[in-house]
DNA sequence: AAAATATATTGAACGATGTTCAAGATCTCT
DNA sequence: AGAGATCTTGAACATCGTTCAATATATTTT
């Protein structure tokens, strides 16, 4: 429902009509949306995950190419699974309450896709600094990418978007490279 | 309100006794809550506008320095006002309807402080060109600010997102140059 | 096999929320 | 002062997520 109607068009009772049940027995197989929510959140990021690992698997490209891939196929990724993607940002908490642990390390398992060839291409560097560089890099191309496939304000067509990507991570790491020698 | 307790905590019976009036008098102000929010955001953006003039106003930096400058203050901005700030984006607009055209105009009028500085870099090239690549850069920065303050997942400190925000835009814009060259 | 206990399902009801609107109060202009 | 326009009120409506006592089903015990 979320992937077709989108974050706000999921409601309990039309959720229960579709599964063929009482509005009440949503809430034997979850505790209340916000579980829901990110049950469904996590699957994506499942998803997601394959996904980044295809993305790079075939050849054997160099730490560079890799992180330009796995921006690309995330792009992709996002441009494809629109709104189910969007649900995972756009949801926010019932008021109070925090994120489950099991909801946060699904999220935190995707880093390693950017933090393994980072640590490739720069091996002096801890992994505290290198863990602070991977979420830079990846809150980077998800603003692109958010407000690239956010129709709202200026329309980029999807392959512009993919080369815009494509150019900032490619600038970003000859940066990091330059200020490190 | 929505400075105090955020977007999710604005309602119209509050905010009409806040304001010491009935719950229908709100809606001689205002359509509805979308219109609330939007206006809100005007102001808003109008107080960002003005920050964002003054942090490059005092000398006469550098298009480098100056798009450095740009983002930096958006960064602090975001932070010293980051209900108000959040709202902006995490509002959605109810279903099927469009943003007006005033909001959308309130909007698109701050991307100058990018164009601006951007052109005097890149005088060779096109509006539209311009206008993408100042999207991008704007996404980008916005995306490293809205995921370095929300706590959620890695806190990073702000001093240290400040610099990492730098570091971005300056390697964003070695390599647009490199790239031209 | 029957009774007893545990579990699952139902759908009406609750509380919160955005929004509407007829009735009444207030203001404005002649 | 009176007529017409305008504003204000607060009850009522529709739509949500969520709860829960009553009912139905399943499982275990005797």
């Amino acid at each position: 429902m979320i992937a077709e109607r989108g974050l706000a068009g999921l409601k309990t009772r039309d959720l229960a009509r579709e599964i063929g049940c009482a509005n009440g027995a949503v809430y034997n197989l979850v505790a209340d949306v916000d579980e829901l929510v990110l049950r469904v959140g996590s699957r994506t990021l499942l998803r997601l995950d394959k996904v980044l690992s295809a993305a790079v698997s075939a050849d054997n490209p160099s730490p560079q190419e890799t992180l330009v891939r796995i921006a690309i196929a995330y792009c992709d990724f996002a441009a494809e699974n629109l709104e189910l993607w969007r649900a995972m940002f756009e949801h926010r908490m019932e008021a109070g309450k925090e994120v489950p642990d099991w909801s946060v390390h699904d999220q935190l398992q995707l880093f390693r896709h950017i933090y393994t060839p980072l640590a490739a291409l720069f091996p002096d560097r801890g992994a505290e600094e290198l863990g602070i560089t991977a979420r830079s890099l990846f809150s980077a191309v998800h603003g692109m990418v958010a407000l690239g496939l956010e129709q709202r304000l200026v329309a980029v067509p999807l392959p512009a978007l993919r080369k815009e990507i494509a150019g900032l991570v490619r600038a970003m790491i000859d940066g990091l490279i330059a200020r490190a020698a």
